[in-house]
Order: C-alpha cells, then sequence, then structure tokens
DNA sequence: CTACATGCAAAGAATTTGCAAATCA
DNA sequence: TGATTTGCAAATTCTTTGCATGTAG
C-alpha cells in the first residue's frame, strides 16, 4: 500500500475517515467494543465478548465489520503465525507498528522513522519497487509477566 | 544481506541440527526441491512442483516435513496476510530478515544488527519481556518489474 | 420504497490428525 | 523386527459467501 515510507510528511488532519454505510445496531455494539478495549483481539474473540455481553450480533457479521473497518483504515490488523488475525482500534491514524503482548493482546504503538527509512534503503538497493514492511514486536507486557 | 562465513562472531548459538528422523524418499525429494529454489514457497505450491516432476508424495507429508524441519530451525516461514504460510530454505541459519519479491517468491536475506537492537530497546523501555520481532519486506524484484 | 445490512447455514481453504499399511535401519 | 513414516480421508479452524429477510434513510 504504501510504497514510500514518507515519515517526513506533517501529520494530515484528517484522522478517520467518516464511517461508511449505515448505522446499525451491530456497528454500534462492534465500535463500542473495539474503543473500549483497546488491544488486539481476534474477529472469534470479539464475537464471544459481545455475546457475552448480550449484544446480538453474528460472526459473519462481525467479519464484515471487521473488514469494512480494515478498508476504511479505522483498524490495525495483525496475522500472528497461529493462523488468527487479530484486530485494534489504533490511536494513531498514521502508519506505524505495535509492541504486542501475546498474553493479554495489549498493544504500544510505536513511530520510527528511522526504520521506515532503513527498510525503504534497503529495498532500493536491491532494486526492489513498491516496498511494503512488516515490522511487529512481541513480547509480554509487564502485567502479564508479573506472578 | 551478506552473511558469509563470519570469523569475528562470537561462538554462535548451533543453529543447524542435524536433520533428524530417518531419510525417506519423500524427505529427499522436498529437500531436493528447496535447495534448488530458494524462493519462498507455499506448502501447496511445493506439493504441486513434486507432483508436477513425478514425485510421490502425499500433501499431508509435505506439511510434515515442512513442520518438521522448521522445528529443526532448517527452514524458515513467513506468513503474509494472504493466509498461505511460506516457506524457504535459508542460506544463513542466523537470525535474520528479509526482503521478499511479492511476485515470485525470490529472496534476499538481511541481516541488520542495529534493527536487532532497536526492538529489543523498545521492548524494554517498555518494560516488556521475552521480545521476539517480525521484520521482512515485501516489493516487487528487478526482474518481475521489468515489463 | 429500496438499496444496503444481517443472519444462517453451507462453502472454502489451509492445515492437522487418526489409523492402517509401507518402509528404513 | 520394530519404530518411523506415509497416504488417505476425515476432521478442524478460521473466514467467506449465497440468499432470503430485515431495516435505515
Amino acid at each position: 500500500m504504501n510504497a514510500g515510507p514518507d515519515a517526513s510528511t506533517p501529520s494530515p488532519p484528517q484522522p478517520t475517515r467518516p464511517a461508511r454505510g449505515r448505522s446499525t445496531r451491530q456497528k454500534t455494539a462492534v465500535n463500542r467494543a473495539l474503543d473500549e478495549r483497546q488491544d488486539f483481539v481476534s474477529a472469534q474473540e470479539l464475537f464471544a465478548l459481545l455475546k457475552e455481553r448480550g449484544e446480538q450480533v453474528s460472526l459473519a457479521t462481525v467479519y464484515r465489520i471487521l473488514q469494512q473497518q480494515q478498508r476504511e483504515g479505522r483498524v490495525d490488523v495483525l496475522n500472528p503465525d497461529d493462523g488468527e488475525a487479530l484486530y485494534r482500534r489504533c490511536a494513531v491514524q498514521t502508519h506505524h507498528h505495535h509492541l504486542v503482548c501475546r498474553q493479554c493482546g495489549r498493544a504500544v504503538d510505536i513511530e520510527a522513522p528511522a526504520v521506515e527509512r532503513w527498510t525503504a534503503r534497503i529495498a532500493s538497493e536491491h532494486g526492489f519497487t513498491e516496498a511494503e514492511h512488516t515490522v511487529e514486536i512481541y513480547g509480554t507486557c509487564p502485567d502479564c509477566s508479573r506472578p
């Protein structure tokens, strides 16, 4: 997507694209859950969470809403090795990375212009074009490592 | 990129465990294919490739061999967004990253001590322990971008 | 009213697993 | 021989889709 990591771009005053489509009970519920729990969660977890809470939203709809928001750039997505995608409503809308807790999904947004520049340089040095990159750090957060 | 014998490296943590288990026709075939085609391929592609070539190996076995080698640290695995894991026999056995062509799977090994240090620092600054990271660069290689 | 949203169940895909038969050492 | 390996098919998981019905605007 982002072909030229341009860290020097001044934060554009265009935060969240206005939510598309109609406003429905389901979207509201999903959004509320995402806003409250600002940790990475899987679609299935989110679904369980909503159900537990009494909200009636089908799993398919959760997936649909999630991918719609992904398209709109309103949620960040992670693809860990274990085959379950993780979603999160991020504070920052600009390109950034994450330091994620494996246990609870809690995450810290990381911005690192130096890394952006580095990846761009590596790619161009090897003649690769349209470079994108993936940089995520996984660990155990202070709370979860406390015995 | 340069992964050559580094005499100055302090005793490297024994990465290449001797191939385990028995040697079989199937393992030989899979290994040969992996060694020849040193690009990232999915299990399914590898399976098709072997079949095409006349080698008789079942898909399940390809998966089993691949995950065994992964455990042994003999292949690197990538988890792109599109849900298919990609495997590759790497020249380097030490920790490194990749610059991968989206089209053909061709990859360049990248070593970047600075990035390693950076991720470790970020994690510890936030009190995260047992930090690991994912750093991959995707792009279009010179050959594939040629019209 | 009518295009978009949702629910449900079925479909898909990638990967794993149970188990009997084949095979390497 | 005897423990591994393999093949095959069935099972699992996460995710997507088809279609009839519901509903926001």
